[in-house]
This record gives structure tokens, C-alpha cells and sequence, in this order.
DNA sequence: TACCTTGCATAGACCGGTCTACGTGCGCGA
DNA sequence: TCGCGCACGTAGACCGGTCTATGCAAGGTA
């Protein structure tokens, strides 16, 4: 019985000596840089392998690069952000770079604390997640680390951006529930503090609700509820729509997460969905389809847009400094949750 | 209108010049070590504040500690996993320690890659949940990087590890299914590669629903799909299930997510839940508790867990070296998705 | 007074990579 | 033959921290 020996780590020195080349040379090889032969090349591939050498990330980082992309989100448990990590993580797995994830929870305070981690351990790249920090703060870091905002319809020349058409979503939830027959249709927003008004995503969503509203002549019926884009958010925003009279026969909720909670709220108050009340979400979240749920929503490809943001990220790395800001256009996907309202439905 | 001056970070030789002392002092300070006067905390700790300082992750890491922790997981849209990441971020905020997440997909090939990437950024610890890959490999882990293997009934003493009581909790669901008078009863597992059987967590759950089948006389009405825990493996195991005939009066999908699958399955089907057939899930998931699935499920405190594998890393860290194994007690949630099979029900 | 201990502060090596500056050998045109 | 440019390879500084070894002064002891 030996004591587990912890045994040093391979370093380049020891692939360096094993090859009877420099540590340069190594170096050079590992980054496919420029001045190396074949023969060279080949020796120093099979030292490492034989080794069983891989370089170390903070060594790496302190010179040259840390080949990590940082992705910043409120929270691990949203299911849109997964499928925007598949689309990342698929572009990514191509290259040298590794995506890592931190959670910056909901208070400005958090998230900055997040930030400066991904700073402080000197990431390539930032993907941020619907951020919470004000403009001025997300061009200060921009400044100094490629950056990329996603979800956000701040337009910067420091940063990238990727945002979901939210007026054409929106405007097709609305379409289609007015072809319906619904004219008290009910919305539900939420308020971001920091960030400019006709920045936010929620205040895009809700603005064009009451456009498309005031154009079908239905000033009058306007209905707004600002609580969050939460499950409990759409719990208590529905609460308050119903207690409206007439209630409304259809809720608009500016998310799948808040729509579940919409739905939670009739249950509660023993009100059908279609039937009684019509419900529209956005995101269309995988639960969305679920058939106990069956919610039309809006579907904005998120695999699509992680893997934009992925090859953004590498050209900004690679030097590009001219900001890009992409846009991708949403589709509407009609599942049970709506309905033509009931003829007969007033109060 | 001037380039925007991209500025030099502020370093620790900044601040020592700044405050008219060694670098070796600054350092001190920062990790509160031992041999410093009062008036040169006092003194160093205003520098720091005055430049804005942060100590770089990557530097200190190559000679002591990247203040990091990495968690694995297969990937980020589990919504049990949500709740983990909760209690760790919640133990560790009070630390200068940051978690940091990495996906490792379902394959063992990304998954190693992911686990070399947070050992190539050297990471602190590492919290692996529900990993794939062999206990070989994960021991050899650990030794070089303190390790907790969460949601696995792996017992090594190179590593700590905590895990749900599955015995306890797969018999709570049987109990209670045997109680409300089903008989036949059928089950969804999977099977993990490179895991030893007795150490995987479904087989655990598999082996105590043969158990209490057979110590009530049922060993007869025995019925396993072994498919996987997600929505698809759900599904798929239900269809199998339903196939059987006479068909079970009730299932017991090994994870919420597989149950998410049978109840679409018996949806398409046009079997009503529970009158035709009952569900029982496990984790106890945000969306079991929603109406519209109202699912009876096992019920294991996410956050303390989370909040537990925080301390016991930090714990190693420090130096501990003797292995903790921890596990947590589960406990039953009754909800609308189970109930007694109907008197005249068969095939 | 000589010697030792203790507390505080510092200089400089060190971690493992990258990058710059420079040396060497070779082919080619004048 | 000489000079030049080019391709390839290397030595050693460097990144920003930590850590070891050492210096120095004050206070206690014989």
C-alpha cells in the first residue's frame, strides 16, 4: 500500500525535453503558428501524445489567450437558455474554445459579481444572457473583453448583439388571437430597471400588444399586468386580469414561464383553457408542447441563435471591430391553449 | 472623439507602488495571511480601493488558487440540477470562491473533454453530477483535484459524494401505489455504461420496485422499460408499457422528466390520468408541482444538497482527506396523477 | 552586554505558458 | 564569391500573482 502519490502534471519543458527540441517550438506547434516544418511538427505531436501533454489554461491566459467563453445567466433552470447552450456548444466544439456558464441570479449586484469573475479569470469572450446591468456598464466591459448581448435590443458599436424580432412575434400572438374573435385580450410585461425603455425586451412585447390593439380599434380594452416573466409572475398577473370585469377571454403572457403560470391562475379559478379563457405564451419552451400544456407560443430558434453567437464570438476574438447585431425572425406555433372565444362569454 | 484607449488592468505591483509597499505585502493582505500589522492592512486594503483592484484568476492560479469551483453536468436545461446550483451558489456566496458550470452531453467522449477543460482551467474542486464516466476515471480524478460525485452510489474513498436515499424513496412510491390497491404496476429505468450496476442510481430504483413487487406476491406483474430518463425515454417506455395486455393500472417512471413522457403518451393514447392509468414521477421538479400535471413524485431538497456538496468541497480543500459520504432522505408528494384503479378495470 | 526569539516587511525565485529578438543554414541572383 | 532574403529554431524576458528565504528591529533572558 503506497501513498497515492500525487504525481506533477506534464508540463511543456517536459514534452520540450522528451522531443530534445525548445520550449518554443512546442509552444509554436500547439498553436498551429507560423515557422514550423513537418518534421518538426510530427515529433512534437507524438512527444505529446506519448506525454499525454495538455497545456494549462492559466498559463495560457496570463500571456496569450484562455480559449474560454464565458456565459453569463440569471439562472441555469430557464429552458430557453439550454437550447441557446446547444447552439453554442455545437459551434464551439469545433474550435480549441470551451464554453463555461455562471449564474448571475436576479439582482444587479449578483450579476455584477459574475461579471467581474468571468473578468478575473480572463475569459475570451462574454455571451450575456438577457443582462440586467445598465448600457454604460456593458460597454465598460466590452472595452475590454469581446462581448456579446443576447436578447437585448441595445444596440452598441462596442458590442455584438443577437435579439429575437420580438415585433413580428408579437404582432403574430396578436393576429392571431383578433382572427380569433378576441377583443379583451389581456397582456402580461415586466419592468427591467437600468436598462432604456425601448431597450427592453418585455417593453418591445407589451408596446406592440398595445399598437396592434389601438389598430384594431381596441384601445378600450387594453389590459396590462406588470408583474415578472416568471411562473409566478404569470400566477399573479393573471390574477389580476380575471379579477377585471368583464374578464378577459384571451391573456397574452410575454412568456412561456409566466404563460404556465396564466394557466395555473385558471385552473385555480376552475376556468378552461380554451374554453373560458385563451392562453398564448412566447419562447416555445420544449414543456410548451407538452400535451397537458399544449401552449401556442412563438417559437424564436434558440439553437439558432446560440450558434450565431458562438461564430460571432470567435470573429470578435479573431479581431473583427466592427459590432454585428443580428436578428432572428420568430414563427408562431398554434397549439390547443387557444381558441375562438365562446359566443356567449361576457362577464 | 479619441480611440477608445484600451487601459492596462490594474496589477499588484500597482497597488504596492501605490500604497509604498512590497508586492509580498499587497498578496498577504489579499489572502489574509498571517504576519501583518494593522496599519498595512489598513493602508494596502484603501490602495485597493482607490485603483479598483481585483486580483487576476489566471496568475494566481499557476503558483496557488483559482478561487474556482467547476461543476459538470450533462446539461443545463435539467431542472433538478436548477435547484442544486441554487444551494452551492448559496453556500459558496459567502466564500471568495466562484462556481462555474460546464456541460458535458450524454456522450462519454464530451464528457471527458468537459472534465479535462475544469481540470486544464484548475479548478478548486470539482462537483460532478451524475457523471458517466468510469470510477476508475473519476478516482483518478480526484487525485489531483478534490472531487464530490453527486447522484451517485459510488462510495470511493478518493472522493466524497452525495446522494439521494433512491431505497427509501423508490419504496415511498411503491407503498403508496400497493396502498391505493394497483397491482399491476410498471417501471422506467435506463442503464448507464462503465457504471457498476449496484452503484447506478435507476438500478436502484429499478431493484426496490422488483423488491416490494415481489414481497407483496406481485412477482408475477412485474413490467420494466428500460429506455432513459428524459421526456423521449419516457414516452417511449410507456408505449412499451401500454402495450402489455391486460396493461398496468399504474407507472413509475424513474425520474419527473420520464413521467412528462408517459403522461404524453397516455395522452395520445386517450387514457385519463389517474382514472385509466396513475403516474408517479421522482425530484419532485418545479413542474410537477403545476396543475396541469399535478404529478406524485419523490421530493429530494435540491438545495440542500447543493448547499451541502459546497461545504464538503470547501471542507477538502482546506485539507481534509478522509472521504464524506452524505445522503438525503427523501419524502413523498401526493398529487393528483395517482389514485385507486378503477374497480372494473382489465386490458 | 551577548544572545535568542518573535513579529513584520521585503527581494527575488517561481509557476507554465507565450512572444520577441536573434542566430543559423540554405538557396538564389548579381 | 558575396550579399541578401527567407524559413526554421532557440534563448530568455515576460505575464501577475504566490511563496520562500532573509533582513531587521524590538523585547526578553541569562
Amino acid at each position: 500500500m503506497v501513498a497515492p502519490e500525487r504525481r506533477r502534471r506534464v508540463t511543456i519543458s517536459d514534452v520540450a525535453k522528451h522531443a530534445g527540441v525548445s520550449k518554443a517550438a512546442v509552444s509554436k506547434v500547439i498553436r498551429n503558428d507560423y515557422g514550423v516544418s513537418q518534421s518538426m511538427r510530427d515529433r512534437v505531436k507524438r512527444a505529446i501524445d506519448e506525454l499525454g501533454y495538455r497545456p494549462q489554461a492559466a498559463a495560457r491566459a496570463l500571456r496569450g489567450r484562455s480559449f474560454t467563453i464565458g456565459v453569463l445567466m440569471q439562472h441555469i433552470g430557464i429552458p430557453f437558455y439550454a437550447e441557446i447552450m446547444t447552439g453554442l456548444v455545437d459551434q464551439l466544439t469545433e474550435s480549441d474554445y470551451q464554453a463555461i456558464m455562471i449564474q448571475g441570479g436576479t439582482r444587479d449586484k449578483t450579476e455584477k459579481r459574475a461579471i467581474d469573475a468571468l473578468i478575473d479569470r480572463q475569459v475570451d469572450g462574454i455571451l450575456m444572457i438577457a443582462p440586467l446591468a445598465a448600457r454604460t456598464h456593458l460597454e465598460q466591459v466590452a472595452r475590454e473583453i469581446p462581448t456579446l448581448v443576447l436578447g437585448r435590443h441595445d444596440r452598441s458599436p462596442a458590442y455584438d448583439s443577437i435579439v429575437d424580432d420580438d415585433r413580428t412575434g408579437s404582432e403574430l400572438v396578436m393576429e392571431h388571437l383578433i382572427e380569433l374573435g378576441h377583443r379583451r385580450i389581456g397582456h402580461i410585461t415586466f419592468h427591467q430597471e437600468h436598462v432604456r425603455p425601448a431597450d427592453q425586451m418585455p417593453r418591445i412585447r407589451a408596446d406592440t400588444y398595445e399598437r396592434v390593439m389601438r389598430e384594431h380599434d381596441l384601445a378600450g380594452e387594453i389590459a396590462v399586468a406588470t408583474t415578472s416573466y416568471t411562473e409566478e409572475g404569470g400566477y399573479d398577473g393573471a390574477r389580476e386580469l380575471l379579477g377585471r370585469s368583464p374578464r378577459p377571454t384571451a391573456i397574452f403572457a410575454g412568456s412561456d414561464e409566466a404563460a404556465l403560470g396564466v394557466l395555473a391562475a385558471l385552473h385555480e379559478a376552475g376556468l378552461s383553457v380554451p374554453g373560458d379563457v385563451s392562453v398564448a405564451g412566447y419562447d416555445n419552451t420544449k414543456l410548451a408542447a407538452h400535451p397537458n400544456i399544449a401552449l401556442t407560443t412563438v417559437d424564436q430558434d434558440g439553437v439558432v441563435m446560440g450558434r450565431t453567437a458562438g461564430r460571432l464570438l470567435l470573429e470578435r476574438i479573431e479581431g473583427r471591430t466592427s459590432a454585428a447585431h443580428f436578428s432572428v425572425i420568430p414563427s408562431l406555433v398554434v397549439r390547443r391553449s387557444t381558441a375562438s372565444p365562446r359566443p356567449h362569454s361576457s362577464s
